[in-house]
DNA sequence: TCGTAACTTGAAGAAGTGTTCAAGTGCTAA
DNA sequence: TTAGCACTTGAACACTTCTTCAAGTTACGA
């Protein structure tokens, strides 16, 4: 019976899509996609501060996109709804076509610079 | 052979992300995926101010995600990346995937409130 | 039980975004 | 050629998000 705000759906979207808004988080998630990581593996593979890279796990768990368990003294990450892989593979696509777009322009504004 | 700085890709996935991150332009980007809209048609579907909207429409159009044409004495705007659309439905998917999630510990935690 | 490795948290200043206002541009039509 | 509609732009202030530092927690191992 909890009485929830009727967030309008499209700001609920809004703020998925800056939850995934900051590099660390995004490789993250790609990293999270590929199989269960500790923090401290995360930590080799991102360069970054221990502590920035646990907050932005934070955001990432208060966002409902990973959990976090206890295993041997370290934790470890996990993403928590599968159909994050197909939205960064989405992402991908688009980043795709977008740059594909962008260096098509570049040529035919004739090679010049930015 | 202009310069380009080459961006991390895991950069650009974030700061397309964050383009995203909006209310506003996520429904101009939902009403555009239906079809071609003017702008005065967008600024009556979405409560804004006419140059806040501009504002939007201005950095979509920076991202490479729609474009601008003159018809007829007004401005009509278009997607410019087909693909747009299967992000926001894979990113509909995810926010439904997160929300039941969300619902379902809620229940678990015994029905409290927030 | 003490030390240490592995994390998390809170807080504060820096940096980045969003909203609004006023002014400006580009068409079209009288 | 001038009026007016449709839209864009620049700039300023408010607001949010990032990064970093210092302090705190948790669990294992000596």
């Amino acid at each position: 019976m909890s009485a929830i705000v009727p967030v309008p759906l499209y700001q609920a979207k809004a703020e998925f899509f800056r939850t995934l808004g900051h590099p660390a988080r995004i490789r993250v998630l790609e990293l999270l996609s590929e199989r269960d990581h500790a923090v401290h593996e995360l930590l080799d593979a991102i360069e970054i501060e221990q502590s920035n890279l646990s907050q932005q796990l934070a955001v990432l768990r208060r966002a409902g996109l990973v959990v976090q368990r206890r295993e041997a003294g370290a934790v470890v990450y996990a993403i928590s709804v599968a159909e994050v892989r197909d939205l960064l593979l989405a992402a991908r696509a688009i980043l795709a076509a977008v740059l594909a777009g962008q260096e098509q322009l570049r040529s035919e504004l004739g090679g010049g610079a930015s």
